[in-house]
DNA sequence: TGACTTAGTGTCAAACAAACACTATTCTAA
DNA sequence: TTAGAATAGTGTTTGTTTGACACTAAGTCA
């Protein structure tokens, strides 16, 4: 049980923002948590790294245990190392973002008893830690890095419409944008592909279905090309 | 001297990828290993991260003990949590990259007789641990960031000809542009203070010389604005 | 079958990007 | 002093991209 060492170290913790998107706005899983500090407290789903696993694999692990999610779309996002930001010691936590289809996930009752919630950005309570400013520097990144790599098709169920499509960079940008010169736009790029399916359960005129061409955009991205919105 | 935990504790260092540019190239700043593991190697400048100081503390204190750099630009990069990354243990490393001008620091006797010296990129000797892996991402985060945020100016000194900036970007981006529409471009964003004077000890006619406008380029940023090369 | 809802489509004008070559100025060396 | 070498500095044209803008088609529902 000793671990001894002839400097003192700093603990380190992992954490992820977990976006998702539904029909309405975007949203970040969050955790109810069960010990101090801050109990009670909502907070970014994470915890300690342990030696023998890299740091995404904590972050994957941590994912899992807390709120059942595997093999989503994972990035590291920034290392936050601030003397005071936990109450105890000092921890530096490398935090990871995220994106998932929400439709696959709808239902999260955590595996370990802990509550997981979903939360629209923009009404979240108030975060235990500094992690109401890590939220805010993942959605920063979010915003910026959607526009020139295409990891917004991680939020979107496989097959979707262009009008998915498009809403979900309005929600992320946060601005409209305008149908046809999206469409023109994303069908220029030639990295969608058009399925003979069309949506159903709507209750008016069904929209053709696409898949992102995910090996193609692999292949252009490597000889160069960039994805640009 | 016995710190005590209840779990094992990675250790936490920081490494820092300094670039710098001269007329020729890009070159990034190396130290010489006087210890063990490595002893003879070169190396990115860094080293232990200490309770009582942030990581960018950290970094900065590092720079300037190793190699006398101070107020330098300064960013966060990457953090590396290879499990074997360190022969000896686990060492997990925040790692920054600085842009300095290296006019300003021309000769870097490192200060604790430890030397220090410039490389070319793409000249640099095998660097120990997972350094030329860091060193590569480093390079690759200059080459995107600069095209859209005006970090370039932190490579030139203060004053500079636009044929200086040019080069800057070609350096960077290892691709030539065209003058006259480097020129109308740059002239365009309005960042660009054009001075009363013109470069001297030139064996030809002398450019004019400019300032870049932080002010200004503040100003706009915060409204949006969006600086794209 | 009429009303409602969303799908799907094209044109024009303005801004921007890329290609391209010559004259002007200063220094150097014969 | 003058010819040559080196870089500074400057506009136009053409093709491409962006942004604004409105109607018809298809399907659902009452």
């Amino acid at each position: 049980m000793p671990h001894t060492y002839e400097f003192p170290r700093a603990a380190l913790t992992v954490d992820c923002v977990v976006f998702g998107l539904d029909d309405e706005d975007l949203k970040v899983l969050l955790i109810q948590r069960d010990i101090e500090p801050f109990v009670g407290k909502w907070a970014l789903p994470g915890g300690f790294v342990r030696l023998e696993e890299t740091l995404e694999e904590a972050a994957r692990r941590e994912l899992q245990e807390e709120t059942g999610l595997e093999k989503v779309f994972l990035e590291q996002l920034f290392t936050f190392g601030g003397i005071k930001r936990d109450p105890r010691e000092r921890v530096v936590t490398v935090t990871y973002y995220a994106l998932v289809k929400l439709t696959d996930h709808r239902v999260h009752a955590a595996t370990d008893a802990r509550s997981a919630a979903w939360f629209a950005l923009g009404d979240t309570p108030k975060l235990a830690f500094d992690h109401d400013r890590i939220l805010n520097v993942a959605h920063e990144r979010l915003r910026g890095k959607v526009r020139y790599q295409p990891i917004g098709f991680e939020l979107l169920p496989p097959k979707f419409t262009l009008r998915q499509l498009q809403h979900m960079y309005e929600v992320i940008l946060d601005r409209e944008l305008d149908k046809r010169n999206f469409r023109k736009k994303v069908q220029k790029m030639d990295l969608l592909i058009e399925l003979d399916e069309i949506e159903t359960d709507v209750a008016h005129r069904a929209a053709r279905l696409y898949r992102f061409d995910k090996r193609k955009y692999d292949r252009l991205a490597k000889k160069g090309f960039n994805f640009e919105l």
